[in-house]
DNA sequence: CCCGTACCCAAGGGTCCCTTATGCTCAAGG
DNA sequence: CCTTGAGCATAAGGGACCCTTGGGTACGGG
């Protein structure tokens, strides 16, 4: 078998025309070079060098190894280059997955400062529901999967609202704990009101966000002795607040999504108890290694930090 | 140092999804790929494969080492392909280099059976004296040089003539040994004798061949006592017969050359003392180990014994 | 529930390779 | 002619590397 550092060996031999000028090139000993050369013949199973006198020539088949040498390193040194470039963050693609409208103002300070620290990689952003984007994570669709949870909640309740199983064999990166405030309309009597009790809302209409948002409303007003009359469910915070500020009811939201969002004819108001939902991002081990990967948690963390 | 070897095995690993199927394709236990492919991590300096679960994936940096790996090793396999072309006499180029008109039998038989028994190699032929050849054996214009030496010559008639100087680092295989015999017009008095002793040629007009021949003719003669008068030196033999043919003197040629000439009009005779020239192959001792030189002086050898 | 598969880990042994040290040859220069 | 320096070959020693063996764990099928 040929290996390469034979052949590194002999185009120093051929360039130099001698063992020891190689040897030096190559930053080892004269014996380390006729070693190497005795070996590469030993495997080509015929003479390569012709040691004539003082000058060192090539036999046609040494000719032909050189003559080949050039393709073979130049490919190595190549396949250096670009995964040195992957690992030194000059080059490299992460994908992205994230809740939908859960990261309006996270996702993008992250990514802007990815492109402005290492602007050879790219990061690219796809939205899916977390059952699905741990599914994507596991086969392989993303590299980053950003998700939530709620810390009290029970696992049954997880199960039933199809919370996205075990994350156990998953990197998580907690990057922020998110206080759920109520939203009710500007008309509304708490309206004002600093903090109500959630259970002071048991008779209002309410509107639910995303399914797993909707299981935990649900479970946390059961917990508080009532159950919620759900008029409207939907994904989209702003269609939320606005379906509140036409009075058409009251919600529960992340403080992070209000952020992004006009709350026009709604006015908040903090609720007892106190709820919070982490936002994390997850990954899978040996993806969490990748340079590229690593950076971008990184920078979703120093987000999340403000 | 990213090793040949650590991309057989990934592009293995890559091809069956997994370290035992790719140790099994590569003849080696499990644990000797998973070190291969730690190793190969560590010099990439990032995860190049995700173990999730069951499958094996590539990460962007195994994806580009394996794009990469498939030239590298066409690279590698087409160079041991050709050097074992080499090896293996499927391939290959002899330089033979004769001295001229002393071969008209002996290089034909040999070069027709290397052709037939190895007709990928090819044999050129040039003409050179000896100590043109020999010099060219050594400075790489040729493989092989066909040479010819008479045993019981001084070392300084050697030098006077040119003889070519020291062959002691030379590799010298012994190919026939060429008795001279007397060439006379088919008129002369000793036409017809079955041998003559060299100095009842003493009065006759002697035509020389090649300087060394010449040199050598000399140096016979005056060991017999008397100086010969060369009318005529020529390295043709065909001329040289010519000549004797149309009665212009004497001659002493090598039995071998004589094969190829039509004696018209001449006759050979015995001479007292025997005289024999020695012919040689000579090649460096690195050349003599590549197989199409070994295979060129093998059949030479055996053309030589006929 | 057991079993087969697949991977990782740790330990052992063998091989390979590099270095140091030594000897030889050749060529240039006193 | 002898010396000196350069270059290559060889032998011995030590270290690194790699492969195998054996044991452990997790997952999926009969």
């Amino acid at each position: 078998m040929i290996e390469a550092r034979h052949l590194r060996v002999l185009r120093a031999v051929a360039a130099t025309g001698s063992f020891s000028a190689a040897a030096r090139e190559l930053g080892c000993t004269q014996p380390a070079v006729s070693q190497q050369m005795k070996a590469l013949e030993g495997a080509a199973g015929t003479p390569l060098l012709i040691r004539s006198g003082r000058e060192m020539r090539l036999t046609e088949a040494g000719r032909a190894l050189v003559r080949h040498a050039g393709g073979i390193l130049a490919g190595l040194t190549a396949a250096e280059e670009e995964v040195a470039a992957i690992a030194g963050l000059r080059s490299g693609r992460v994908r992205l997955v994230s809740f939908p409208s859960g990261s309006s103002t996270l996702v993008p300070m992250a990514l802007a400062e990815m492109r402005a620290a290492h602007p050879g990689t790219r990061v690219s952003l796809v939205e899916a529901e977390p059952p699905g984007s741990v599914e994507m994570l596991r086969s392989g669709d993303c590299e980053i999967a950003l998700a939530f949870r709620y810390p009290q909640v029970s696992a049954a309740a997880e199960a039933v609202s199809g919370g996205g199983g075990e994350w156990d064999d998953l990197v998580l990166r907690p990057l922020l704990s998110d206080r759920l405030v109520g939203v009710v309309p500007e008309g509304h009597k708490l309206a004002g009101a600093g903090a109500v009790g959630i259970a002071e809302l048991a008779g209002e209409p309410w509107i639910a966000g995303c399914p797993r948002c909707r299981g935990h409303l649900v479970e946390v007003c059961e917990s508080e002795g009532f159950t919620p009359r759900i008029d409207f469910a939907t994904d989209d915070y702003p269609t939320v607040v606005g379906l509140v500020g036409a009075g058409l009811g009251v919600a529960v939201l992340p403080e992070l999504a209000l952020e992004s969002v006009r709350t026009k004819g709604a006015t908040t108001l903090e609720v007892e108890p106190a709820v919070r939902r982490e936002v994390v991002a997850l990954t899978l081990p040996d993806l969490a290694r990748v340079p590229a990967v690593a950076a971008t948690l990184d920078r979703l963390e120093r987000a999340a930090r403000r």
